[in-house]
DNA sequence: CATGAATGAGTTTTCATTCAT
DNA sequence: CATGAATGAAAACTCATTCAT
């Protein structure tokens, strides 16, 4: 037999999950501060009293949202380096990955949002700095380890221009993966490179 | 001493441009779809009703503002330009006028908010579109004249890269010009030097 | 003693209907573009925001309101023809029935005031024509059936000239059924009795 | 040579008259009390001030407009009677002369409109009051000559059945002169005739 | 766990009117 | 006679949040 009659508390469980999905949509089509609770109760398809049964505040479940969102990615991007040779191939890959990202696609959008958001908002901006730190130390890790020379600036400085290549993809399409990789490819050096 | 009184006409034009220089702070500190009319008029120390007197809606009020400072800012990028000798001489100079942005000051956090908001306004998104591409032409003809390979691509890179230093400033305040600079300085490849 | 307590839902359409008793009266005391969310609340004795909770906004508020009085107001004409022996007398009945009109009393105005809106408003217009054909109609077919002549015409002029009568009699308060009776009942022309 | 430059005086009851044009279309288009003098001074060609400069207030330029237009178009109906030879022929060319009011134009709507306003104005009250009876006296005395029993009460309700017939138009436009005038007529008896 | 009615302050926008020039 | 900037209240509507059921 399968579960077709769920649990109160599977029932639960899902319509948080289903309001988490609602509101990593809807940050990004409006943008923070305009999602509101109506809103989100209705693209969840959910009773409008339900984000403050399940949630302490709206707030409280953009954060949620946001941080879950962007820990997946980072998630992704160590596989990603788990899975490349070269520094060369590490780069292409990461920029084919982006090629996702339209720069108006949701989750672009989710991102930017959230980084000015947490500029406002010191809990939220705690939970966005670990994430983007340990980003910044994984990728820094594998540069030295692959014989890129000063791995933590050069990490940082490539997280950072990924980042604004997104960004700037918003507004200008023709800024593809293509176009960008043999440039951006002059930031990393091999030790012994660097004059 | 001169006109203590003003014509009409010229406090209506005072009015306006208080209007315009709290719309740029407010957009900053509190996020575009967050400022509120009544925010607008009391930080410009104005009657509430004027914001619409002089402007037709808040998002009329908010793109003109906005624009406005992007105009000014690639003015003095261009300046910037015209005064620098070489390529590496440059991309310090610019790194070190944008010291000044440390990622959450004013003018950092109004052009990042402005990038989105013209995600979801054609208006403003045109506007904006149009001095990105300002901006970036006018960075590829320079590189061009001082024998930099590839000149429009690696001028779109550079400028999404420094936004991208900007945003991930406003996070990780130890990205200063100084780490930047060396790393960034990578992208920039004289002709024949690119394998 | 049954029910003291009501459900949500039952004191729900409570106010519901409040609101819509509320608008009737407002619209004919102060005219339909004149009735103001705050108005119709405080009148209702209720708070300001349950107007757009109830209602998606003030003009559908308005419009189910007033169509709900036309639709009893026409169900009352239909039942007065049922009870009618003969023209004559369903005339005295019908004049004698609109005495309660003043011409300046809720009703007569409520009515009035819904043909000009009716003239701005296109759902409006729909709902109020759907109403006045099928009174016509019904008064048409009791007028046929009771060996009136031309019996359409008849009805379509009988009900313009009633309404008529009640909208000059807000001016001029003299204009009584006695006084108008008489006169009106020429419309009513047998068959043969035409010249 | 012909007078290009107006007196001041000149172009001030220009402009007078430019209001109350502004005012008779738009309180047809919009509704009573849906007039604002901003909508006045855009629509007349001139500027916000000035309506308040030659008027007193807001109702009392719609209240001028109002009446001037209804005491014109008494005028052209007591031309009419004066040119008319029977009282079938009257009738006829009263409702020929109605057909251009579609009960949706200019002129129908400013008047029913101002027959609800007046139910809220005294001053508008009297003066509207005082030209029905006006017209009402002339048609009653034209009748009367003409050998229609009961002249008072016949003029009394046949004003009100026209004005009944255009308020109806708006909204059931196959009302026209043709199908109503064989139907009407029968309001209008001879000495005698009445049985 | 869930509902949806309720609240009162918030939003943008439009208003009639005044008045210095 | 004319202008248009200014004011402060009021307009319609949306909001996050609470809570009785």
């Amino acid at each position: 037999m399968v579960a077709v009659a769920r649990t109160a508390a599977e029932r639960g469980r899902e319509v948080r999950q289903q309001l988490v999905g609602a509101a990593r949509e809807l940050i990004a089509e409006r943008g923070w501060s305009a999602v509101s609770t109506r809103m989100l109760a209705e693209r969840a398809g959910v009773a409008p009293g339900l984000v403050h049964y399940h949630f302490a505040s709206l707030p409280a479940l953009l954060t949620e949202a946001a941080i879950g969102a962007m820990r997946s990615a980072v998630e992704e991007i160590g596989q990603l380096l788990d899975q490349a040779g070269t520094p060369a191939q590490m780069l292409d890959r990461m920029l084919t990955a982006l090629e996702v990202h339209t720069g108006r696609d949701p989750l672009s959008l989710l991102f930017t949002e959230t980084y000015l958001a947490a500029t406002r908002d010191d809990d939220l901006r705690a939970a966005v700095s670990g994430i983007v730190v340990d980003l910044r130390d994984r990728l820094a890790r594998w540069l030295g380890g692959h014989g890129i020379s000063e791995p933590e600036r050069t990490a940082a400085v490539l997280a950072a221009a990924i980042d604004g290549v997104v960004l700037h993809r918003a507004l200008q399409p023709d800024l593809t993966a293509r176009t960008v990789a043999p440039i951006l490819r002059g930031i990393l050096r091999t030790e012994g490179e660097r004059g």
